[in-house]
DNA sequence: AGATAGTACGAACGATCGTGCTAACTTGTC
DNA sequence: GACAAGTTAGCACGATCGTTCGTACTATCT
């Protein structure tokens, strides 16, 4: 007797897309962990139930999938840490933005930390479009401290003459080491010393009390 | 006619070990590009001319490697990085350990940065015997730059109520954030707002002239 | 109803991956 | 001079890589 194989299931267009996002939701993860190279469709297949070539017609390259999970890294990074945080406004709005950084970190969000921070570190040497879109993606980021600093600065709540560029730049240094200690030692400790940090560094941009 | 291939050249044993630092030197270079598990053997073997074999002959594993090529990074991070410092103590330690950081990122020592950096962020999620050894050596430079600090403390250069780890925290956040972003961005620049962050984070844990 | 586009599968491709085996050739030791 | 130890090359293996192709089915448009 030949077995005969199951009729595939009904496909509707909406599928489609809910087979796309579960793609992407797990090639996130898998990025964090194993590296936006690292990541092969073969075990991208496995983790999503897909077959090989069902996940290839999503995208027509592997750099065309790696370009959209970092669009969808993005995504998730916005929702996570930026929209919680444009509830307030000035100096709040900084301390907020770091604050909810540290938290995405801290409840392993994703399992290898902050995506964009391991894609900084593995495509830096790599020229290409990958590479770039990861680089816009972080200056989107940096401007968006900016922003918020010299708003901070413009109501002094920082000090009149407060370098806003060398305080995102070291706000930005000691958020991103922090995620990289949290990750590589397993010590849910070092964020909490990143807060400290977070605090004095501010503190000492803040304008003296009149 | 069948083409007679030529003899193989004469391997003295001093030869052996030539080879292996040469196989090493490359190793360190490529994996600051492609990853210390993008380094893939056939490339090394073709980067340094030796056979694919004679690559594997060296290390009986490819994890075998790249623990070697970590240790050969250490190497090279403390003959370019630490070695010059150590001619100086306390807080002139501890900024010219900063500086030679930063002058071993701006001069392009390797084509990827500094390779803890990378291998840090790339074996962060991964547990293993290459990540323990990466994280080994990541607390030797950060025992380094503390016990500089502590020494500066005693010495009174730094407030005798300085948090000697979070300055740590912060210097080390702030050197190699200068250089993921150099790296990322290829912008000169950025180094040397690294060197005015250190100045300014260690002149706010000076010891007030009295 | 028929054509078209979208969705997903299975099979297979050439390339490269890490790895193992054998042989040739060297140097150093008995 | 035999022999072990060390160094390197050549060849081939099974697995996995990204990619392509052909096929089947569904939903939408004409």
């Amino acid at each position: 007797m030949t077995e005969v194989p199951p009729p595939h299931p009904r496909r509707t267009r909406t599928d489609g897309d809910r087979t796309r996002n579960l793609i992407l939701d797990n090639a996130v993860r898998l990025a964090t962990v194993a590296g936006l190279d690292g990541l092969s469709i073969g075990a991208l297949a496995d983790a999503t139930g897909v077959s090989k070539s069902g996940v290839y017609a999503h995208f027509g390259s592997k750099e065309e999938l790696q370009l959209e999970t970092v669009r969808a890294a993005r995504q998730l990074f916005v929702d996570v840490v930026v929209a919680p945080a444009l509830a307030q406004d000035g100096l709040e709005r900084l301390r907020a933005l770091c604050e909810s950084f540290l938290a995405y970190v801290e409840q392993r969000t994703l399992p290898g930390g902050c995506f964009f921070a391991a894609a900084a570190a593995e495509l830096g040497g790599r020229p290409g479009p990958v590479r770039e879109r990861v680089a816009a993606y972080q200056d989107e980021w940096i401007d968006l401290l900016t922003q918020a600093a010299e708003q901070a600065r413009s109501r002094r709540e920082l000090g009149p003459d407060s370098d806003v560029g060398l305080l995102v730049f070291e706000l930005n240094a000691v958020v991103v080491a922090a995620n990289t200690a949290f990750i590589l030692h397993d010590d849910p400790t070092v964020i909490d010393r990143a807060r400290a940090v977070v605090s004095r560094v501010i503190s000492g941009y803040q304008a003296p009390p009149a």
